[in-house]
DNA sequence: CCCGAAGTTGAATCTTACA
DNA sequence: GTGTAAGATTCAACTTCGG
């Protein structure tokens, strides 16, 4: 980076080691071993030997940004919190934190945390006075189905033909970013014939993005195996026309609401007493949206088929609350709690 | 904080000033003023100000946390890079960082950024070795229609008849925090009981819901007008019961029953052939509880390891007994010793 | 060739009690 | 402190296999 000349690049999107800290071996309940991330890029003796490292780079990211120049960075909460501090301190003044909420991420298999189901992505210009930044709010808009583009995003995982493999099928790259997170943000941040620079290039998604979209792109990769892999597969890589217009919808996610939500925002209080049609069969609510019963206990459906002995129930129009004497279906609460979503 | 005594605190949440740093006032295209928090309170004059406050108030929840306790901290990307690096400089240990997502937030005004749609939590417990902290994986799975809780939440930010307001309708406090989020924080972290701190108290929200839930609950706050607004909120809370506060249980929590005892007890004769669910392989029961195949000997989970070639097993759901034709898992027959136990 | 079942896998800081 | 054993634990997407 430091070969570079100074305030020449519009953006810069950063994916460094996350410092993931793992000890041992992790195993799924079917016993098969996890593939770990225990590649030595990703081992640091410490946190300030990390925080040295961040700090080298992202000086020399903000010398070469020009000043309207935005820089991404992306982590987990292994490493993002350090990075966001370094970015701050280095006087790169943020624009927002992003959420990267995965459809489909790993499960947590011991039950002892939640499930770590998104990356944090912030996105800062060169300085506080750093003035003309690209924002492409109307396109963002028109991705979001006209609504302001949030700060929360749902995108995939990186997988199937996406997913560069080996001849033995291994993974190229075991960290390898889905096209469709890049292409947001290029789209979001950046004009055709832009520079974006990767310092941390990888299997080249920023480049196989950048260059479908027309904008020029740098990647710096120490290991040779993933910058040839990079480079194959971007010279695969069709760049449309600039009066393409690339519309990736956002998946509308249908909102499922559990239950549980019901009695978390207070719209059942713990301890409601809930009926069938027929007023034989009756339930009460706990804190955590289950029901019990004289002797069972579990999620609305299940207490609804035990009680009349089926094997499925919908337990959104078997079970009522009584108002003023009358059967009211919990669906009603459903719904209440739907209007409210995005 | 540092007049309470060492290791007496369960859970503590804390929601502390958010460094805003904001520069004039907001408008909204109509050109109305938008009602920013321009508190004192949240006035710091440089990071490192902040820092060395952040520092010596996690310090000191540090050493009030039980080993065994675990810490919330919630913030935006103004501060929540800084608290989340320093919890790590301390020594705690981050079991997840969860984000709010708010299905009704703010939208940005100017068109130069994204809605910015969530906040950041960090769940720490108080050291890397620190074992058996609270996480009540089965409650959370029950509050989410029986999939594991994710690190994403969709909440609603704090309005309506919860939002607390002074004769004149203004706001009591400017970042009152909705009391799902504190539902959830406090059903999946902590057992009825337990004492729950909050450093910074504001409108009670914590001592709400602690309340509510059936938890103690500390709360520390400078200002007296919020001081005296919580205390009247929480004077009208109506606690649960015992029963109501109750969530579903994890099976760890169970007591153990050696398989021994349901030979034992004559639920099984010695003799019994049990098989796997795919009645590949097969095992005799023999009278002190071990099973034996053609070539091993053991408990039901090391003979049920060895038949399948795996590390680790539950003997428990793997092996089942023929019964009419059926399989049944020798869990039922667990079941059946426990519903028996005093 | 199609369809359903079965198997595989993904940036993971992933157990606890008792001897 | 350490070692051993009990036994709890997964979701969505993609791929492979068998009929």
């Amino acid at each position: 980076m430091n070969a570079l000349p100074a305030e020449s690049i519009d953006c810069i999107f950063a994916d460094p080691p996350y410092n993931l800290q793992l000890t041992g071996e992790l195993r799924r309940p079917n016993d098969s071993v996890v593939d770990a991330v225990d590649d030595d890029w990703d081992k640091f003796a410490s946190f300030s030997e990390y925080d040295a490292f961040s700090k080298a780079w992202l000086a020399a990211a903000q010398r070469i940004l020009k000043p309207s120049g935005t820089i991404w960075v992306i982590g987990s909460y292994h490493n993002i919190f350090r990075l966001g501090a370094q970015l701050q301190d280095l006087g790169y003044w943020m624009l927002n934190d992003v959420v990267w909420r995965k459809s489909n991420p790993m499960p947590n298999f011991r039950g002892k945390r939640f499930t770590n189901a998104h990356e944090t992505l912030i996105w800062c210009a060169r300085s506080q006075d750093a003035k003309g930044y690209t924002f492409n709010y109307d396109a963002m808009k028109a991705l979001n189905d006209d609504l302001q583009m949030r700060s929360d995003w749902l995108i995939p995982i990186c997988g199937g033909s996406e997913r560069l493999r080996g001849a033995d099928g291994a993974k190229t790259h075991p960290t390898q970013k889905p096209e469709a997170l890049l292409h947001r943000v290029i789209v979001a941040s950046t004009k055709p014939g832009d520079v974006i620079l990767d310092p941390f290039f990888g299997s080249g998604t920023t480049g196989a993005v950048a260059k479908r979209l027309g904008r020029h792109f740098i990647g710096i990769e120490r290991d040779k195996t993933y910058a040839k892999a990079a480079e194959r597969r971007i010279a695969t890589v069709q760049p449309s026309t600039p009066d393409d217009v690339e519309v990736t919808r956002s998946k509308k996610d249908e909102p499922r609401i559990p239950f549980g939500w019901v009695v978390e925002r207070g719209l059942l209080p713990a301890g409601t007493v809930l009926v069938d049609p027929t007023r034989r069969h009756s339930a009460k609510v706990r804190a955590d949206g289950s029901l019990v019963t004289a002797d069972a206990s579990g999620s609305i459906h299940k207490i609804g088929a035990h009680v009349m002995g089926a094997t499925a129930c919908n337990g959104w129009t078997f079970w009522h609350i009584v108002v003023e004497g009358k059967l009211v279906p919990i669906d009603v609460l459903r719904q209440k709690l739907r209007a409210e979503l995005p």
